[in-house]
DNA sequence: GTCTATATGGCGATAGAC
DNA sequence: GTCTATCGCCATATAGAC
């Protein structure tokens, strides 16, 4: 509920409904609603390393991790669009603390490993900006799906995550 | 203050007092808030398509259009962040009327041009998923500027609209 | 641990004077 | 065209019974 409305549009009352509860009891659990916030964040976000943990395995050459993550990625987000827009709107919110928390304990691990493969795979250009770029393009195609499906030349096939992981890959590797 | 809080956020009394009136005020020259938050984003978003008119001149070849456009997008996202966050909070709010008006009303012009181009430099590419690409490069790195700012490697330059073009350009047309 | 009842205050919107 | 006053509602949070 918070991914899809946003933070101040769900109230303990539709809350409570959803869990059949009646708003007082859920201050039983949690001191107030931001807290219960914060932590429904942390719970979202807390198993999503897992999913990555094949990518990053020694035997695989660069390219292949690269290959590996930018599929992953594309799988996790699309399978999970609740996890994807509550990073949207955590960055959009922008609060500082959090970012902080988000960025150390959730982000670097992962952010470190995709460094490294930037540094093997393009050494003459700027790491951070390279792994970014990776993020961005694995992000943002599924971020723009309310927008883009308007948009001229869009297809179904778009969505697909296969299709989608390809030409991100391709984009990657050889440019346009 | 609807880009930088969100509509829910922002309240008639806010509004009133940032512009020195009473609430009762405001609606002698709009309806309801609703309307008065279309009108806002109508607002913001009417006048950027002047930026780009320079950008797809005819006597400009397709890569020189293309560099143009990659730094007249970023430069204008930079300079007017409040443009892009607006942008932002519609997408991750997704109102699917709202979607509509945008994608025909705002985008759809300079998307046609960015897909002429694209048809033009990558032939054999779908048009629709590069140009998304090519957006995507443009405005995830400042959308995620919150959160990499404390990721491994940043510096300071990352911020400078040139060092982002540099970067994006060359990814676009060379590959990592 | 869950409930009903309620305190307290902000919300969008309107009525009607000036 | 702007104000004060107010309606009716929903918000977060708490008190206290069971």
């Amino acid at each position: 509920m918070f991914a899809k409305k946003g933070f101040s549009s769900v109230s303990m009352r539709h809350l409570s409904k959803a869990v059949n509860m009646s708003p007082a009891a859920i201050y039983h659990y949690f001191p107030d609603k931001n807290t219960l916030y914060l932590e429904t964040v942390k719970y979202a976000f807390a198993d999503k390393e897992e999913a990555f943990s094949v990518v990053w395995q020694d035997n695989h050459s660069a390219k292949t991790k690269l290959v590996l993550f930018v599929t992953s990625l594309i799988q996790e987000l699309t399978l999970d669009p609740m996890f994807h827009t509550l990073i949207l709107r955590e960055v959009v919110d922008a609060n500082p603390e959090r970012m902080k928390m988000l960025a150390n304990d959730i982000f670097k691990e992962q952010f470190c490993f995709l460094l490294s493969v930037m540094k093997e795979i393009a050494p003459e250009k700027d790491e951070h900006l390279s792994a970014i770029s990776v993020l961005s393009l694995c992000k943002h195609h599924l971020e723009m799906q309310p927008l883009r499906q308007h948009l001229p030349g869009w297809k179904h096939e778009h969505e697909q995550p296969d299709v989608l992981a390809k030409h991100v890959i391709e984009l990657l590797l050889k440019g346009l």
